[in-house]
RNA sequence: GGGGGCUUAGCUCAGUUGGUUUAGAGCAUCUGCCUUACAAGCAGAGGGUCGGAGGUUCGACUCCUUCAGCCCCCA
């Protein structure tokens, strides 16, 4: 044998006590990258498992949501890979254009520089710049978490493929008849002065005010008062309504009102909306800045005035005094102005809801622009029903009602952003000074840059100024990542979108919606929507409350492997996640015991370990020398294979870390390898051959269904166990096949039997609180425990001597338990405490007397007799025989206890 | 106002179509241990009657109704 594989991967001799990730991740993600092990091609003798990724945006950091997230879809990549799949994981990242934008224009800002007096063109230098500088941060980043995507395609939404399809995409949305321009009222970001969609419109509960201002009636003494929110929007007001039904105002309708400040004549009129209830019953209507206001203009023919500037600064429209002041400028002195006037009647609290814009963080303003929309109708229908038939998955199901109701009350969608950074619109209107038809009003829509105007032939055009809503450009994603035909036929539709609920409607219904117009296919076949990391006191993960720890940092303290398995650990599909830093003490504790169990077999090992037993492997011995815990454990992971192969099917990412965690800890460590020590450290090398190459091949396979959730620590391992060739890796390892015949209920029963008997031991060795160092005698009386048995209850009870007969009677001095018809004592003369020993005994009874009420309240109940299932009520009375045995003896020890 | 989710041990959560010796895990707690893989560990123990009320059923943590509380989404 040699020792190459160690010296060409730099292991040291002896492994470390602990666990150290820090060693182990950065050398294995080079190497997985260096043998381009996640690399998919084209393979029709394969079939395709395709994720793409969620493109994070180029201005983020790694959060803990990226972190679970790309951990889950790691997971099934990774599953998916080993067990023969070709394995496609797309990564990139999205321009995010008024994110991006807004950081540039800010740093230019620092920098003294004004984005319009440089010029589009100049501009964009700089975001290119900006985004080669840390465009990539995520991505490194994401590498550190080791997730297993195929980096030579990483993608970017304004790559020029991309671009291209994005551009094509519009132009021909446009033909169809999809796509409008319209001047309309829309959700408009003062900050960034642009455009956003509703999606991007977040509302906050706020301490505001409501004023109540009163309006002279023209023609009258008489005034009538309405309430506002927003007072300097009375400055655009071209009407008052009431309701039709309200007998207070009916006197009112038809008259006019002389609007104070502004001194513009406006009607009072009457009209259903009005909510009688709400402030004084009388509303001012501004049909320029507020949505309602604006359909009530629109059916009563008001005039329309537009009071504020793109930068919700006032405009020429609003009296000379306001001109320039910003809106909440204008407020104050809105109110000042009526309260001089003696019109303000009164100011109360208020708490309402007000729109803000996501990216700007500013209240936005509902706007009058010409925008472009997408009519959404068409699209709905048919990304509707492929959810409600089945061929999309939601998990969990539920995301399924919330998509039905978005989609059934579907609005048109504002697509263009008055943003420079994106996907710049491919429209262009003609200019020509000599033109004079009356089609050359109609935009040209154009995929290439058009000559001249089709109709007037003048080629001074001039192309829109807006760029596309991001959103616009990554539903594509599902299949423009895929360059050609060739590549879409195969890689799409794909199987699997890890996503946040809340892009449900930003981003997993359009995609749905794309697919459907542009592919005729779904783009996935299940979506998996992933909790909402939260701190402990439940509160969202956000920078401005600190709360949210930097992965990064956790990664350095606890590991990848420990992060990505302590999230998945608390993440149940469906289940917010209370998230601190000190919980990834699950993760690293549970990598450290995998290290130990790795780290035992190997001291055990010969060649690879100074001061080993040297042991050799014998593969011929694979099937020699097995007894009962070879079966069991077999029988364990055999069992363990179809609950994660059901979970995993299931998308129960989270169960099936519990069932990997469970078998590591309690069944392969606690026991397995506690039960091979015996055979391990006896005189027969080869049974210890046999043994050992027994475990190592277990853990291979555990190391196997570990691997998706900690990919480090367990290549390092997979490394160690056995001679690999350069380039071989756990990744590309063949996923262990579920083989039923190997589960066997009789060798876990006699396992069960065993393990009740050294747990029985335990217990009373605890309750008399026996020092690990002293051993004890043991008497059990029963007919069912083998000869070859005792050996490992010597082990692992800590008991030096064993009687096994039927016909035992119970020495003197001793504690004793029942189980399973089993009588067992441990004679404990001078360290018996009877009292402890009678509470025992009687807790037994206790518990035993309850359960036999219990059982009889079934049996004598004629009802459950007669209408229970036959087996049911058989198995209660099995029950019944055995506990009323049990007590009998129990009682019967605790009447003789001196 | 509409929709969804949650309420089980001190904390965070499991609990498959209602019926395994009267509810499980991790963390925390208590006891005893450095038993040569692991103190980031080992062994043992205590702790809940499943938010309240009512109902269906022979039988409910599990199904239904209702009330209460918390969270999220939409308007």
């Amino acid at each position: 044998m040699t020792t190459n594989i160690y010296q060409r991967h730099g292991f040291p001799q002896e492994l470390p006590k602990a666990y150290n990730p820090a060693d182990v991740e950065e050398k294995w993600y080079g190497y997985w990258l260096k043998h381009n092990i996640f690399h998919s091609e084209i393979d029709k003798s394969k079939k395709p498992y395709t994720i793409v990724i969620p493109p994070p945006n180029i201005t983020g950091s790694l959060t803990m949501g990226h972190i679970l997230n790309n951990t889950i879809q790691d997971i099934f990549i990774r599953t998916k890979r080993m067990q023969g799949f070709n394995a496609c994981w797309v990564p990139g990242t999205d321009h995010a254009s008024i994110a991006t934008e807004s950081k540039v224009v800010k740093m230019l800002k620092e920098q003294k520089i004004n984005k319009y007096e440089i010029g589009r063109e100049e501009f964009l230098k700089h975001c290119w710049e900006w985004k080669e500088k840390y465009g990539g941060i995520i991505i490194q980043q994401l590498k550190k978490l080791g997730v297993s995507c195929d980096w030579q395609r990483e993608r970017f939404t304004m790559d020029d493929h991309y671009y291209k399809k994005v551009i094509e995409a519009f132009v021909q949305l446009y033909k169809d008849g999809k796509i409008y321009r319209g001047f309309r009222m829309v959700n408009w970001d003062p900050a960034n002065k642009s455009a956003i969609s509703d999606e991007e419109v977040i509302y906050k509960t706020v301490n505001g005010k409501l004023w109540y201002f009163k309006y002279p009636v023209k023609d009258s003494d008489e005034f009538i008062t309405v309430a506002t929110t927003r007072p300097e929007t009375m400055l655009g007001d071209t009407g008052v309504a009431v309701n039709p039904n309200d007998e207070r105002f009916k006197k009112f309708i038809g008259k006019k009102v002389l609007l104070p400040i502004v001194g513009r004549e406006i009607p009072i009129f009457a009209d259903e909306y009005v909510d009688m209830e709400f402030g004084t019953g009388a509303v001012k209507v501004t049909p320029a800045h507020d949505v309602n206001d604006h359909d009530m203009g629109q059916r009563h023919k008001l005039e329309i005035v537009n009071i504020m500037n793109d930068d919700a600064s006032l405009n020429e429209n609003a009296p000379r005094e306001f001109v320039g002041l910003d809106r909440f400028e204008a407020r104050k002195k809105v109110v000042e102005k009526i309260e001089q006037l003696g019109l303000l009647v009164k100011v109360e609290d208020y708490q309402n809801k007000v729109g803000y814009s996501e990216r700007g963080n500013v209240p936005i303003e509902p706007y009058l622009s010409e925008q472009w929309f997408m009519s959404m109708q068409e699209f709905a229908e048919p990304a509707l029903q492929v959810v409600k038939d089945g061929k999309v998955n939601y998990h969990p199901d539920h995301w399924v009602k919330t998509y039905e109701h978005w989609m059934s009350n579907i609005k048109d969608w504002c697509i263009s952003r008055q943003l420079w950074w994106g996907h710049r619109i491919p429209v262009w209107y003609c200019v020509g000074d000599d033109c004079c038809k009356l089609e050359c009003k109609e935009p040209i829509v154009s995929v290439e840059p058009p000559e001249k105007c089709p109709h007037c032939g003048s080629k001074n055009l001039r192309q829109d100024e807006d760029v596309l809503d991001t959103w616009a450009s990554s539903w594509l994603w599902a299949h423009d990542v895929f360059v050609n035909d060739e590549e879409q036929n195969y890689y799409y539709p794909t199987d699997l979108l890890v996503t946040a609920p809340d892009i449900i409607f930003f981003w997993v219904a359009r995609m749905i919606m794309a697919g459907m117009y542009f592919k005729k296919d779904i783009p996935f076949k299940d979506v998996y929507f992933t909790s909402v990391i939260r701190d402990m006191q439940g509160r969202k993960m956000s920078k401005s409350l600190g709360n949210s720890p930097d992965p990064l940092d956790v990664i350095r303290d606890y590991g990848a492997d420990a992060l990505r398995f302590t999230v998945i650990y608390l993440a149940p599909l469906g289940q917010d996640v209370l998230f601190s830093t000190e919980k990834c003490e699950i993760g690293r504790n549970f990598s450290n015991k995998i290290w130990n169990a790795g780290r035992f077999l190997l001291m055990n090992l010969a060649y690879r370990q100074a001061g080993a037993q040297n042991i050799p492997l014998n593969e011929k011995l694979i099937d020699k020398h097995i007894d009962f815990s070879d079966r069991w454990i077999n029988s364990r992971f055999h069992q363990t294979l179809s609950e994660l192969n059901r979970a995993m099917d299931k998308f129960e990412v989270n169960n099936a870390s519990k069932i990997i965690y469970s078998f590591v800890w309690n069944d392969f460590c606690d026991w397995y390898i506690e039960l091979a020590k015996n055979r391990l450290y006896s005189a027969n090398e080869e049974v210890k051959s046999a043994v050992l190459t027994r475990a190592l091949k277990m853990f291979e396979n555990l190391l196997k269904i570990v691997h998706p959730f900690m990919p480090f620590i367990t290549e390092e391992l997979w490394q160690r166990i056995y001679e690999r060739l350069e380039g071989e890796s756990i990744s590309t390892a063949e996923y262990p096949k579920l083989d039923s015949v190997k589960i066997s209920v009789e060798a876990e029963t006699e396992m069960e039997f065993v393990q009740d008997i050294i747990t029985a031991i335990r217990n009373i060795r605890g309750e008399m609180n026996i020092p690990p160092s002293k051993f004890v005698k043991a008497f059990i009386k029963s007919a069912a425990v083998k000869d070859y048995q005792l050996e490992y209850i010597k082990k692992l009870a800590r008991v030096e001597e064993i009687q096994v007969s039927e016909t035992i009677t119970k020495p003197k001095a001793s504690a004793s338990t029942i189980i399973k018809n089993c009588e067992i004592y441990i004679p404990l003369e001078g360290l018996i405490d009877l009292e402890v020993e009678k509470n025992r005994l009687q807790k037994e009874i206790t518990r035993l007397e309850g359960v036999l009420v219990g059982i009889d309240k079934k049996l004598s109940n004629e009802k459950f007799v007669s209408n229970a299932a036959p087996e049911v009520v058989e198995k209660e009375r099995m029950k019944k025989a055995d506990v009323e045995a049990n007590l009998l003896k129990v009682r019967e020890i605790f009447d003789n206890l001196k």
